[in-house]
DNA sequence: CGCCCCCCTGTCAATCCTTGCAGTTAAATT
DNA sequence: AATTTAACTGCAAGGATTGACAGGGGGGCG
């Protein structure tokens, strides 16, 4: 059973909603001093190392070079993200490292050298990481003390707000995309209607509702419906 | 079959994660120049009209007088959020009419005089408003079109966060309380554990599984297990 | 045109869920 | 001491779900 990624499937969890959420955030890290702003998380996957996904103002072409480069395995904020739970602070002329010249070089071709990294944490060993950065001044520690409340507040909500969303997307490649179809059905199904009455309110079969149930079951790798439910629920296709 | 509060039980979902994200609300608030901050859900309940729960830095007094007296029937800005959902900017002096003396006086007391007052509405009727306050300078043309936007990605950002959790507390006295047996045996029946399963991981009988599940389906007024564990994804009771 | 995917439908058997009935026990509340 | 509640158990009938086998029709793409 392959689950490679698909080229023309649409991409349906995909809401303004959050891309509202973030240019909110975006303005309030401006009026923090920050006009660089990046919520990235990470998950990890058995066999095949990490998975990050990102959500940030910064120019496409450096969200593209960065992916493709495989940036995220050698960030030094992504490395600290894994582990610790703590603020970083960092600038990027610390990431002195042979490997990390290019990554550098990058970061001041964007104007994105003193940042904040706040990392959050979940039992799955999942992470999410807020970064806050700007080109000229680095961030002091008056400025910390002063800030750092705050920070830290935009941090959690960020988290609490995108998470789901971006899991989703995350998961997407790893999943394979669950149909229209499909999603429709567990909504209902987690409206507590039955295969029959999801057939009579579509206008097809009761055979086919529980066709199309049994195959969100098997791509979510549930193991019966109400776990499905709460999987769809939990990757945010439900909303 | 009454559905009276009860005052021994505990409140199983009231999280300390949400106070922590209410008291970064409230900092954020202040550096925008607002001490008061208050966050509230309103519920419409056939019959009953509305229910409603608030998450503030008030004066416990003033929470309890304000709850007591119902001044959440005549409260303006709760008016205005039942039906709008663009902001409104107030100060308690516009509270002339006879009825809202009270709590005009109220509302002096606590230093609670000028404030503005963002709605967010979803399709159930429900609503959120996040109430920023302060005592002295009414709020001015040109602040608002300097902090309307991150006045507005406050509101949605605690929306986002607390709705969920105050609606639990809210239908916590409308649904009655699950037990702690009947969430374990949702959150199991929500990984996808059959009855038997979950009677073997809890060490008890199949069919005290079963009594278990259909007291939840019971009460959260399901109609079977998949709904049950959908409502209490939604309640925030499994997370 | 072939290939793949989505949507649709059928049957059948094993299993699971739901809801009746009727109890016991321990602990907390009144 | 009486009452209420949570947690627990048994039996049984009927409905719902799940999985496996076996297909047809239509649309997009190379």
């Amino acid at each position: 059973m392959k689950m490679a990624q698909r080229k023309g499937s649409q991409l349906l969890y995909v809401s303004s909603a959050h891309e509202q959420f973030f240019r909110g955030l975006v303005h309030g890290a401006r009026s923090l001093g920050f006009e660089h702003c990046c919520y990235m998380i990470g998950v990890p996957v058995e066999g095949e190392g990490w998975r990050h996904v990102m959500m940030s103002n910064l120019p496409w072409a450096w969200r593209e070079r960065y992916s493709r480069k495989g940036f995220h395995a050698i960030d030094p904020t992504v490395q600290h993200a894994r582990q610790a739970s703590r603020a970083l602070v960092w600038s990027a002329d610390q990431f002195n490292a042979a490997p990390l010249r290019e990554l550098r070089r990058g970061l001041r071709g964007i104007g994105y050298n003193h940042g904040w990294s706040q990392p959050l944490r979940d039992v799955d060993g999942r992470f999410g990481l807020l970064t806050l950065a700007r080109g000229e001044t680095p961030v002091g520690a008056d400025e910390l003390r002063e800030k750092s409340q705050t920070l830290r507040w935009f941090a959690q909500a960020a988290h609490a707000v995108l998470f789901r969303t971006l899991l989703a997307r995350c998961q997407d490649g790893i999943l394979g995309h669950l149909t229209v179809r499909e999603i429709d059905i567990l909504r209902m199904a987690a409206d507590g209607r039955t295969a029959l009455e999801i057939a009579a309110a579509m206008g097809v079969t009761e055979r086919t509702a529980t066709f199309h149930i049994s195959n969100a079951i098997e791509k979510l790798g549930a193991a019966n419906k109400a776990h499905a439910v709460a999987c769809a629920m939990r990757l945010g296709l439900l909303d």
